[in-house]
DNA sequence: CTAGTCACTCGCACACTGTACGACAGACTC
DNA sequence: GAGTCTGTCGTACAGTGTGCGAGTGACTAG
């Protein structure tokens, strides 16, 4: 019998390049070479194609780098208020983003430029959202509030490095989350 | 008499570039064109000299990148404690910084990867560390406390803007400095 | 006065960049 | 078989940072 189930797979023809699977390798390249070292023709030569290839996939480098950083946004953990609560939560988050940060260092200088408007930055805008409305901030200071933290974080990834640093990190956190949470009781 | 003050100056001989000078252009340039619009041919033009010319006073464009940075350090206020008194002071340096940013926006996408070790910026850090001595910080907090402001005011330049966003800005800011206050207190 | 040195400028050249364009190839639909 | 759709790629162009070496004028030493 012949239906879809049954037939075998086409098998791809020819395996084709996959925007993810670019996207993919773009950021091992940069994880590797920083932003300097990601050139189209790199990128391709890692992937086997063409590097005019890419264009069918990617309208322009800088498109490729707007998904590249979407695609850490989405590395970023931010757990729903119920799990932690919301001091904790906002703990784990900025740790969490400052770890995306330092494992891809290359991110600050590429993040300044860009609206920061794809599927997992938005996600990440919602769940925040989620656990500092459940904290009790209303309205704009909900994003206030949140944007702060990613504010202090991403900021203080300015030659980020050591044990020390981490200090330095956790005591500016920490102070910005005692102001917050002093808004929260009055 | 000939001495040399009778003497006339010998006049530059060729007017000459000079480092300064090819900051300063830099910087213009910047403003007008972002990172991105900044070659060394085209600054070159803008000085009436030849692009290789330029080499001479500048190791490579990485090195202007430090200077032009080191420059901009310069622009930023940051007033003595018995002027000010410590949270006004540290407010006026917040918005000052946040000020020279707004004014040459480029800024943040290069100042990640490079040091700060040029005199303005050891300068900031020099008057930081007086104010927040004197706010009563001490040991390695003064510069944590300071560098957690800077982090602040850095990360909160992305996607800055208008009136709306200055209200964000003031709100991370205030909460910063009460959490920093709460710790001074204690 | 001549010869040499120093401070500085600049044209050329090289390797490399992003990407427009158009030719091509294979699979699928009539 | 013809045509379309998806996808690849070589070539080419304008632009990049910068090494190299030649050039030029002002100053100094003899």
């Amino acid at each position: 019998m012949d239906s879809i189930w049954t037939r075998e797979r086409p098998a791809p023809a020819r395996e084709t390049l996959s925007r993810a699977q670019i996207v993919h390798a773009a950021i091992t390249l940069l994880d590797a070479e920083g932003l300097q070292g990601l050139s189209m023709r790199k990128l391709a030569a890692r992937l086997d194609s063409g590097a005019t290839s890419l264009y069918w996939h990617v309208q322009t480098k800088d498109d490729l780098i707007e998904l590249v950083i979407d695609e850490v946004y989405g590395e970023v953990d931010l757990p729903e208020p119920e799990l932690a609560g919301w001091r904790p939560g906002a703990i784990l988050f900025a740790h969490s983003l400052r770890a995306a940060i330092m494992h891809h260092t290359w991110l600050p200088e590429v993040v300044y430029t860009r609206p920061s408007l794809g599927p997992k930055a938005m996600s990440l805008g919602e769940r925040g959202r989620v656990l500092f409305g459940a904290a009790g901030f209303a309205d704009r200071e909900i994003d206030y509030a949140m944007g702060a933290v990613m504010s202090y974080v991403i900021g203080a990834a300015r030659r980020a490095g050591d044990m020390m640093q981490n200090e330095a990190f956790a005591f500016g956190l920490d102070s910005l989350l005692d102001g917050l949470d002093a808004r929260l009781k009055k």
